[in-house]
DNA sequence: CTTGGCACTCGGGAACACAGAGTGCCAGAG
DNA sequence: CTCTGGCACTCTGTGTTCCCGAGTGCCAAG
């Protein structure tokens, strides 16, 4: 049905059509590929990948442009991710090298990917419930007044003010904070619900109430922040690439936490890429934008997504080749820290 | 040399330019304003007032439109900042009510204001220098490494990990973390540094090699955190307002922290507008837009400034209720938490 | 199956005309 | 001295027409 000519056809198209921003014909793919046929072969050619719906004229009389259902034919069988440059790879490391704090992290990550891609990067925090607990932290801020600290193995740190039911002494606290550090020290977030059940026991029964009351507000922060936070960059590139249509809706997609984190996509396998082109994509918005999204975390547990986001007409390979590496550096430097 | 008249014709000028965004005639002000004159009276007064550069035209026979001179004079004399009406004080309330942590106050800021005022919104986050102490915490994570954790009195925190000279005991670190909550507790970041000076004496001798790496970590954060962080939401407004061009600049430009900072501008007083249209602007990319800020913060310091950012042709009245009340209210609610 | 030839289609730019909105200026009336 | 109505003038934006060229589909021959 598609013979080897045909695809090369089709690949040529895309790679045209990518770099000029214009349908492409016969005549010219002809000249630039040199694919050993003459331009009415092309077209033949042209008119069956048309029929298959990988191709599609905007008027009689115009070029062909890819479809949705080409890029991803394109994606899937026609192009290999292409590796960084050497000098793209040092950019990395010189922009995410010597990094301390989480946000810190997490920001020089969306823009370097925004600058590598020209386009615009999303990134999702280190999930709270992927990680796991390196330290809980209860500080005395009046005499029934706590803020609860909570700090993970990836560097994020969550707090809250709790108000208690009672007085409570500082040894008392002091007290509670070993225990629940005994308990919860390196145990994943997922399994914190349990494991913290066993926490009353080994308290006297006075300090019960205030350990159930912190216990609850600690239980409540793991189930809230499971909305995970979300950051972006790059807008800007947006108005550079002369978006069709839509510029206004695609940002207002971004804004959207819940639909930026739809867009990431489940979960494949760690540094696994996953593209989603065009309408395959679930929001309605963000026709015309493509996601090429990938896994990243340490050792080999999948923290959280990052990716671009940019017109369906990109660069794959490209695209693909910096959204992986990204996630594989980001991966490294938090196992590092 | 511009009687009363005259201002009036200004201030309809900008009215009707701001609703309509098209030049404004003088047949149509005559019709629309019951200014009690002819359209050709009204011509004369737009003349003068072309004359002295507070409005201009794009074209001989086309409308005129403010400078922004004109709009200056506008805001400076011809206005009244309006006041917000009791849906959009309930929606304030309804938005920012029952939040607890600064992360989530400040994003709902941001997006309250993007929605109010319908233009992109940006809110400094409080700064660290202008607030105090509120706790220190010093973490063991491993036996030469501790999490240094900073709690300011308005619940943003800090935190650094820190490595060790030599491996230090759990007590030792707690009698540390004792001295030093008890030297700097409320006190004023920015005079940590001369507080924090006399910490080592308050320590046996062995302890002050460890607290003078532990102290010139909290130092660094300090310094570092100085540039502030920024956040800013609604650029799909930006999308809307069909900008005349260089939607591309402001997209970079927001994107500019340090740009950011600038534009949010010196403090004035709490709770104080500043205004700077167009051209009065300090960033180039940014003629053709406005900025109004106010400062926020709790009790009479101000903490950090939010503002939103619009086409110099904005209703400066609605928009400057809105800062302004947005700012009240923030303030409000840090000094509450 | 490939190729050259040919007639056909259609979008986009250039040239042009035109209506409408708006102006400036002037002379006359309060 | 100020306001007003009238009038001629100047533009822009829009709609129309026209034409060029790129690109196609189809066909008949190699």
């Amino acid at each position: 049905m598609l013979d080897d000519r045909k695809l090369a056809v089709l690949r040529a198209i895309v790679e045209d059509y990518v770099s000029t921003n214009e349908p492409v014909g016969s005549k010219a793919l002809a000249d630039r590929h040199n694919l050993g046929v003459s331009p009415a072969t092309i077209r033949n050619d042209m008119a069956a990948l048309e029929e298959q719906g990988y191709i599609h004229q905007p008027h009689t009389s115009a070029g062909r442009v890819p479809t949705d259902k080409g890029y991803r034919l394109f994606v899937d069988r026609l192009s290999q991710v292409k590796p960084l440059s050497a000098a793209e790879r040092r950019a990395i490391e010189a922009f995410l090298g010597g990094v301390v704090d989480l946000d810190e992290i997490v920001m020089r990550t969306v823009r370097l990917l925004a600058q590598l891609t020209r386009q615009v990067a999303v990134v999702q925090y280190p999930s709270l419930t992927r990680s796991s607990v390196r330290h809980v932290e209860i500080v005395p801020l009046a005499e029934r007044r706590v803020m609860l600290v909570l700090i993970t193995n990836t560097g994020r740190v969550e707090q809250r003010v709790v108000d208690l039911p009672e007085a409570v002494a500082e040894d008392r606290i002091a007290h509670l904070r070993a225990v629940l550090n005994a308990c919860l020290d390196g145990c994943g977030l997922s399994s914190v619900p349990e494991t913290v059940a066993e926490v009353p026991e080994r308290l006297p029964a006075k300090d019960r109430p205030v350990a159930a009351t912190i216990l609850s507000v600690l239980l409540e922060t793991l189930v809230e922040r499971h909305e995970e936070k979300i950051v972006f960059a790059g807008t800007a590139n947006l108005a550079a690439a002369d978006f069709s249509v839509g510029l206004r809706d695609v940002l207002e997609a971004l804004e959207e936490q819940v639909v930026l984190m739809r867009l990431l996509g489940e979960t494949g396998g760690l540094s696994e890429l996953t593209v989603r082109i065009g309408s395959e994509n679930p929001y309605t918005g963000l026709r015309g934008t493509s996601i090429v999204a990938a896994g990243y975390g340490s050792g080999d547990k999948e923290l959280a997504r990052l990716g671009v986001l940019g017109p369906t007409r990109m660069d794959y390979p490209v695209t693909m080749g910096a959204v992986r590496a990204v996630a594989r550096y980001v991966g490294q430097i938090l196992a590092g820290s």
